[in-house]
DNA sequence: GAAAGATGTGAGCAGTGTCAACTTCGCCGA
DNA sequence: TCGGCGAAGTTGACACTGCTCACATCTTTC
């Protein structure tokens, strides 16, 4: 896990990995499939942590107040572990669809699922598709810094702000 | 470009393109400098492409309607370019900050800057950014298979109504 | 105590990015 | 016309990677 976060998942080794731990190279094989299968195995842990922060946000807080806290949990966590976050959407890893990767991903998002579902009137799929592609938006944007933020800005109230505004764009 | 786009920025390999072309493996160090060189350049052509595309979608609508054009041509070129576009935002690119990179970005995210510039009152660095997180998350969601499209659903139709709705969450 | 399983080892294969020394070719100026 | 120069390509090598196989060792279980 640290040298995922360190390196990223294409610079992480499974030799360089045996080397550190003190091993042979060929060592890890007894443990993973392949280096994919070590993605994968990282990538579901992820996912565990980021339901458990999913999940004590959504206690913590009062209804109305709940998606923007997610929000701004769904950010903090991706901010706090960058690669990981990025190993847990890369593509690569979800093409060859793996059984157990899959549930762990449907188990995290079940979460927000629910939350959804208890969004006020109106098209629900598409204020939650909005939801969520303005968190992740927000949270991929800030990963790899495109949004410059100002000096000693904070980013939760900058993802407050963003998710309060009701500006609507476009004729219907 | 091709092999970019059909495998990926890790799958282009310079001794598989030196083959494909005819060439000895080196041969291709006499016009780049490195791998990465080349993505650079790929990067680059990809930033000039979307300038292009942005442009065009400003000049051909109608002021009221033209965030909403842009944030469609901006999906579709994504959904267009997989590859390339992520090649384009990939963090280990901008990491060793190469300055014709950078001037290719700058000089694409300035049709976006203009026509930001213009929004409606209020803060409009929240509606910036908002509207920016919104069209960028839903493309990525949408590149990685996140998103689940109904049966013939249109994808212009879905980020016109997501760019149109006018929710908002949390308390200020 | 013996069989069975888990773990680790070494050597080796095919593939990669990268480099250095060398050839080859076409152009340009004297 | 010739000489030289620079761009392009080649060969061969180095260090690295993921991965596999045959073999050794150590642990658990019956």
């Amino acid at each position: 896990m640290d040298m995922l976060e360190a390196e990223g998942a294409a610079g992480l080794g499974l030799r360089e990995l045996a080397r550190l731990v003190g091993v042979s190279a060929a060592a890890p094989y007894r443990h993973f499939d392949s280096k994919t299968s070590l993605l994968e195995a990282l990538a579901i842990t992820g996912y565990q942590r980021f339901s458990k922060m999913m999940g004590e946000a959504e206690r913590d807080s009062p209804p109305e107040r709940r998606i923007a806290m997610m929000g701004q949990a769904y950010v903090n966590f991706a901010l706090a572990n960058p690669n990981l976050f990025r190993l847990m959407f890369s593509p690569e890893l979800k093409r060859d669809n793996r059984p157990g990767l899959r549930m762990a991903a449907d188990a995290a998002f079940d979460t927000l699922r629910a939350v959804t579902a208890a969004l006020p009137e109106g098209d629900k799929r598409i204020g939650a598709l909005k939801a969520w592609a303005q968190v992740h938006g927000l949270a991929v944007l800030l990963l790899d810094g495109q949004i410059a933020l100002r000096p000693d800005e904070d980013i939760g109230a900058l993802i407050a702000a963003v998710l309060a505004d009701k500006t609507g764009w476009g004729g219907a």
